[in-house]
DNA sequence: GTCTATATTTGGATAGAC
DNA sequence: GTCTATCCAAATATAGAC
């Protein structure tokens, strides 16, 4: 029988550890560099190893992209679930919207991970991508609760929010042209999809 | 003196057309294999040549992606150049819209070329972007002809646009689920930024 | 867990013969 | 204009010593 005595394993601990910092190093070379030119040796000597003990924290080049894509998700649906209460739906609503925008412009290779399918041979796995899931069921919950329910209108509003964030990013990236447009974008909305007042609180 | 005779310069014109075939093949490739992964091996050998050959026509990888830019983009002024004739400037701007939306997403993959700048070293030469410049003044002016004037009409415009055809492509590659809403999408834009009766026929 | 060494593949590009 | 022959560089990944 082996003791399992020690509650923390500091080893485990220490390969965590390595890993997040693989993973900070892969995300500013991809940030310099773009996302595709992401290469093991530029990786290993950021960390300061060699290329190949990288593959005792990640199985392969993908896996690594696949854990950044997990990153980005997390951030993203930590982002739109802390955001400050309010009584007022509409006001969240557009309080989210604000935030999956900011969250899509303050990082255009992390939007390019997330929403553009682009590197050659890569697609996230389900549990990396379950949380994409969950994002959208927040956008929905949110017009739901503006008693906003038709499935066109939802469509509709991720197509406002993709959009403006397309432009800004492939137009203008690091500036606010199309993205300060967004509260007359959703006024736009909400004169088509009027909300109702089965609010609830 | 060099004797200048023939009107025909059947040397050139065999030249632009093996140019042709090529970029042909690059297209057919590039559909398969993904935008990223064109190889000037693959390409040699769907053409019938060495890759080395293909230098004799492009003087590198970069220069063929240019040239598949150029194409995509002369492609879309096309179409938005040969709209049938139409009194009513709204139903104008309708029919450009999805011209435009139609364009984008028969070929994602064209798409991801023209509005998703995602090769690496890539940016298109000014010749090749220049056509882009018109296809805008084409939305300004299908805007401007309904009395629509403000420049951050445009600018939503482009957005609405955008976030349909990216939608599409990224959810729903082949499908229609955001094409579809394009012409509610329309009228809600209408609401907020009336026509007037400023036509110019 | 990290290294050296190496396999393997791939890919862009040039030189020079024909 | 196309070929052969190469070069060079970069990149992913594995094996095995320490």
């Amino acid at each position: 029988m082996s003791g399992k005595l020690p509650v923390r394993d500091r080893r485990a601990e220490r390969h965590a550890a390595t890993r997040r910092e693989i993973l900070d190093a892969a995300w500013e070379l991809v940030r310099t560099d773009g996302l595709a030119s992401l290469a093991m040796r530029n990786l290993g000597q950021r960390v300061g190893m060699r290329a190949q003990s990288l593959y005792a924290y990640f199985p392969s080049k993908h896996a690594i992209y696949d854990a950044m894509f997990a990153d980005s998700n997390r951030q993203l649906l930590d982002r739109l679930t802390n955001l400050p209460p309010s009584d007022d739906p509409i006001d969240r609503l557009r309080r989210q919207a604000r935030r999956f925008l900011d969250f899509c412009i303050e990082d255009p290779v992390r939007y390019q991970l997330l929403f553009q399918r682009t590197i050659p041979g890569f697609e996230p796995s389900a549990e990396s991508y379950a949380p994409a899931l969950d994002v959208l069921d927040h956008s929905r919950q949110a017009l739901r609760d503006c008693g906003i329910d038709e499935s066109r209108a939802l469509d509709t509003w991720t197509a406002l929010t993709a959009g403006l964030a397309a432009q800004q990013n492939s137009n203008e990236p690091g500036g606010d042209r199309w993205v300060r447009l967004l509260d007359e974008v959703i006024d736009m909305f909400l004169v088509r999809y009027p909300p109702t007042e089965s609010r609830r609180p």
